[in-house]
DNA sequence: CCTATTATAGATAATGTGTGTCTATAATAG
DNA sequence: CTATTATAGACACACATTATCTATAATAGG
């Protein structure tokens, strides 16, 4: 039960990109240089991002990532997702008696954390932030 | 993001202990009977269970598990944080920055997640189960 | 064009965790 | 005393995560 340290990389992209987004495009190697993690490493989870639709990418010189059209939507449960996959949180359990009442409770949990996390948009947070010192 | 294998195989334990309770203590192996796991490794599942509080075991000739004194009271949450130990969902945040918004944010859902597994008691999904045809 | 820059993709390795087995020990009932 | 049962430790295995290295493709600018 955990999220991964992948996660926790893109997520401070994500918030970063979103800060800086008037600047236009930023590169790997900036965006590696806020966080201790290679440019190779971080590359690969940023292309996640990109087949997820999240941010947009252009290669060559004075090329990088920014974030996609309508940046302001984009939430927690997106990025994460975009990283992780779909859940499920209850790894084990295959769906085969959808009767069953352990598979069902744990279900409507999970289905509640998801759903907050669908509406905690990065916009939102990244405002929160610029009010407040972040390392 | 998962709930580990074993902490299915706790929870199919925790419901069979409940069902037959009135029966007394109850071996290994037949609690393993019920599920495609070995009687060593489901054995020591219930070891955890046991130093948690929620079984409680004899050893010797016609031992086995048996559920603690107020059974009724004991959550999803319970034993799950019983195998898994305590989360925390979000791995990697060390708690080294209590301002950092990306922390709060997860942190709150994560809570509220936590304590809706908490009001989901065994003995309720239990009384529930007697309803239902179970595999 | 040519070159520097940048994203992308593949192969590969290191690490850690979950899963599982085997064996030995301790405790209890009869 | 013996059979039964829980507990504990050592160990092995599979798998996902993390990470590095290298090669390739695409773009900007001269
Ligand atoms: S018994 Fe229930 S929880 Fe276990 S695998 Fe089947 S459906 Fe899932
Ligand atoms: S920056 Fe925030 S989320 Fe990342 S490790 Fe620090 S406190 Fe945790």
């Amino acid at each position: 039960m955990k999220l991964s340290k992948s996660t926790h990389y893109a997520l401070h992209t994500m918030l970063h990109l979103t800060l800086s987004h008037a600047e236009g495009h930023t590169s790997v190697s900036k965006l590696a240089g806020h966080q201790q993690v290679s440019t190779t490493y971080l590359s690969k989870i940023l292309t996640k991002l990109v087949k997820a639709g999240l941010i947009v990418s252009v290669p060559g010189a004075n090329g990088g990532y920014k974030l996609k059209a309508n940046w302001q939507e984009t939430t927690l449960l997106d990025v994460i997702q975009a990283v992780e996959g779909l859940p499920p949180i209850f790894d084990y359990c295959e769906d085969h008696n959808p009767s069953c009442i352990i598979q069902q409770s744990i279900q409507k949990a999970e289905k509640n954390f998801l759903e907050e996390l669908g509406t905690m948009k990065i916009a939102d947070l990244a405002e929160e932030a610029r009010n407040v010192p972040h390392h």
